[in-house]
RNA sequence: GAACGAUUAGCUCAGUUGGUAGAGCGUCCCCUUGACGUGGGGAAGGUCACAGGUUCGAAUCCUGUAUCGUUCACCA
């Protein structure tokens, strides 16, 4: 029977069996990673890319190391490394840099919460530096964990150029950028109303926020008998610290109280009230009075700074009544709300009930809600002028970045979610209570302060000097990843080389978060924008359109996936019909259909090789003069490599897919092979060997076309391509894109 | 309250610039034992949410309506 085969030579032994990626995938990647390929100082060195050559450069968003990867980091590896292969094989100088993020809040918060479960104890019971060691620690066993994951997505990471937010090179970056603005003026301390999380205990932005709709009990009625305008509040307890009422100044039933002032007490506690005319009251809401509490209101705040109001602390940090008589002291506001509800009824100052529908803000990490309070915090001011910057606000200079530096957001309608996000922006408070994190570069000696950059840590020379105890905002190093991952503040070369970066490619859920954050750490610390083109991918839903979450424990390992379908499978399914911005539902039923496709192309190349002549002379370099049937077919492959490259180009990596897997399976295997059989067993000599040359060109350009898109069965599969010249002699990830003359 | 998105075959979803619809899975029939049973051929199944409009022509552009979803804001 073998001797009937007699181009079974050309067929290696694994080849007969169906394509087994457990088997291949892991060892492919090692060859890949001695190969050193990732890394394009190498391949300058190895002559695979030009010196000169236009780089194309990428961060990976790091992802918290408060767990492990999903579906989600899948599908981000998915495009983020078929762009870059792709980039690679066109002789762009390509890099991409892996990193991770402390994720500060995040990673205490996972941490404490399995300390407490565990052992019951909490960061009281340690030291700030052991505490902090350990929640370190447990974020490094992750980090680790995830840079597995990472090899396994097949992902052309350049290891050796790694990053960690929290790493010294990347504190010493958060120092000097946190000194600049400093410096200038752009970061300063304040005594203002912030959300305060009671369970957290710490300051948290706007970002952290969470809406959740409650029910609630709004209760109109008057501080006390001889008070002439009724108020309305769901938080009555709060009405303690009150010390005005304001009006809509063209609200004629209350024109006439404007500038009055009033004595009362309320619930057993002076307080003093002045009447004032402020248009940002609606005289169509409730009473059309609101209740004025500056400090346990960011609005109410704004209110009372415009008229230079007194602010009284009523509620603490632990979300207790630190006014009044026994009766209210020491009690949690939702106790005092129904005592000060009651005192109402009691005195019949109570007016109306009723139950309303209320969104409440609540913090993203411990759930707790939300309590306005009035703190020292450091702030970053997003209007002020700066000097350095022809007056232009941060603000400012993040619009720039859109309407002026080309920065080019796909899908276009998120350019419409990030100027709104700037336009509503108010001050960005980046001080937090928590011990994992930055910690802020300023000391303190008496009167003096402090701020420095200096390694290790920036302290300054002398005794007596104690840190700010507050820690940064995970976002403000995170704000700075695209040039703190390339060597900032040194000037180094990778600086030079790689900065801007051409693409980034987060989630559209962090496109204000961070997104916005390194526009404007970049336009400000460097003058220059963060990045070219931002790429947002959309979220990794269950079958059923549910987001993927711990507490719901709905999610699935990618582990569990690759080992069934393997990585080229969940790539493709990950990539292929998915437009920017767009969610998709997971269906495992997609990855099988693709596992399925590496077969079949693990299968049309076993056929090529065993059913064509001549395959171990085969010079793809050498076309014959073909008829003009194989000229057809050849013509229109071209086309289709030309189409599919500039897709890709233009970031339609999911049209490309598509096409690829559509012309390799339903063009190439169903018509071009089916009806080469006939040829290549009934054929003249020349016309099979045509048909030969033809058939091998357009599987190992195909090989070539998919490899972004699935790298390891390719890899794998061009190792069986006979070698006949120098460019089949080289691993298959710098071999060059297939069409660099169709880019004519 | 506002913005944005979605509404296409039984299910999950594509459809890049307007030229009367496609994929995967599922269903039914047939074929394939010399690439692949993870294969091949074929069939059924869609008034492209609804109503108007622009156009020679619209799933695709415009207006409105409905339902679902996301995000932002928030009424004190």
């Amino acid at each position: 029977m073998e001797d009937e085969h007699n181009q079974a030579q050309n067929v290696p032994a694994k080849l007969l069996k169906p394509y087994d990626p457990a088997e291949t995938e892991g060892r492919i990647y090692k060859l890949w990673e001695e190969s050193g390929f990732f890394n394009p100082d190498v391949c300058i060195q190895k002559g695979v890319t030009k010196n000169d050559a236009e780089s194309f450069s990428i961060v990976l968003p790091p992802p918290n190391v408060t767990g492990r990867l999903h579906l989600g980091h899948a599908l981000e590896h998915s495009l983020q490394d078929a762009v870059v292969r792709f980039k690679r094989m066109q002789g762009y100088k390509t890099l991409w840099i892996p990193g991770t993020d402390h994720a500060a809040i995040a990673t205490q918060a996972r941490f404490e919460k399995n300390l407490t479960k565990e052992t019951g104890k909490s960061r009281h019971d340690f030291s700030r530096n052991d505490f902090f060691n350990m929640v370190n620690e447990f974020g490094l066993i992750n980090q680790k964990d995830m840079q597995t994951q990472m090899r396994l997505f097949g992902s052309s990471l350049d290891w050796s150029r790694e990053a960690f937010t929290l790493d010294a090179n990347r504190s010493l970056a958060v120092r000097t950028a946190f000194k600049q603005m400093y410096d200038e003026g752009l970061i300063y301390k304040g005594h203002k109303v912030i959300n305060w999380d009671p369970k957290g205990q710490t300051t948290v932005s706007d970002d952290e926020l969470v809406y959740v709709e409650r029910d609630a009990t709004l209760y109109t009625f008057k501080y006390s008998a001889n008070f002439p305008i009724s108020i309305s509040t769901t938080r009555p307890e709060t009405k303690v610290g009150d010390t005005a009422v304001a009006v809509n100044p063209n609200d004629e039933r209350y024109k006439q109280y404007i500038g009055q002032e009033f004595d009362a007490v309320f619930c057993n506690v002076p307080i003093h009230i002045k009447i004032i005319a402020d248009y940002s009251v609606e005289a169509e809401f409730g009473t059309g009075a609101l209740g004025v509490t500056p400090a346990h209101s960011q609005i109410d705040a704004e209110i009372a700074m415009r008229h230079e109001l007194p602010s009284v602390q009523v509620i603490n940090e632990y979300a207790k009544i630190m006014v009044g008589d026994e009766n209210l002291i020491g009690k949690k506001t939702s106790e005092a709300r129904e005592i000060v509800a009651q005192w109402l009824r009691d005195n019949n100052l109570m007016e109306k009930e009723e139950k309303i529908k209320q969104n409440v803000s609540t913090s993203e990490r411990t759930e707790a809600i939300i309590e306005p309070l009035p703190k020292m915090q450091w702030f970053i001011n997003v209007n002020k002028q700066i000097p350095s910057h022809k007056n232009k606000t941060l603000k400012e200079l993040m619009l720039e970045a859109v309407e002026k530096d080309g920065v080019k957001i796909i899908p276009d309608r998120f350019d419409k979610t990030y100027r709104h996000w700037i336009n509503n922006l108010r001050d960005w408070c980046i001080s937090r209570q928590i011990i994992y994190g930055h910690q802020i570069p300023v000391w303190y000696k008496g009167d003096e302060l402090y701020c420095g950059i200096n390694p290790p840590a920036g302290e300054p020379e002398g005794d007596g000097w104690t840190q700010d105890t507050d820690t940064l905002d995970t976002w403000f190093s995170s704000g700075l990843w695209t040039f703190s991952t390339l060597g900032w503040p040194n000037n180094t070369d990778d600086f030079k080389n790689y900065h801007p970066t051409t693409l980034i490619n987060p989630g559209y859920e962090i496109l204000p978060p961070w997104v916005a954050r390194m526009i404007l750490m970049s336009k400000y610390l460097l003058n220059e924008v963060p990045f070219k083109t931002v790429y947002l991918h959309g979220i990794v839903r269950d079958s059923k359109g549910i987001k993927f979450s711990k507490s719901l424990k709905n999610g699935i390992e990618p582990e569990e996936i690759i080992k069934d379908c393997g990585t080229d499978a969940l790539r493709m399914s990950m990539v292929v019909g998915i437009g920017p911005g767009n969610d998709t539902n997971f269906d495992i039923q997609k990855v099988k259909a693709y596992s399925k496709f590496a077969n079949k192309l693990w299968n049309i190349t076993r056929f090529i090789l065993s059913s064509t002549t001549q395959t171990n002379t085969l010079d793809l370099s050498q076309k014959p003069n073909l008829p003009d049937t194989e000229s057809n077919i050849l013509d229109e492959f071209e086309a289709i490599l030309i189409d599919i490259t500039t897709d890709i180009e233009n970031y339609r990596l999911y049209i490309a897919s598509e096409k690829l897997y559509h012309y390799v399976w339903h063009n190439f295997a169903d018509i071009i092979i089916e009806e080469s059989k006939d040829i290549l067993k009934n054929g003249s000599t020349d016309e099979k060997n045509n048909r030969s040359w033809l058939l091998m060109y357009i599987l190992t350009r195909s090989i070539q076309a998919l490899h972004p898109f699935m790298p390891f069965i390719t890899e794998e599969l061009w190792s069986f391509l006979p070698k006949t010249n120098k460019e089949q002699d080289n691993l298959l990830i710098i071999t060059p894109w297939p069409i660099t003359a169709g880019k004519q």
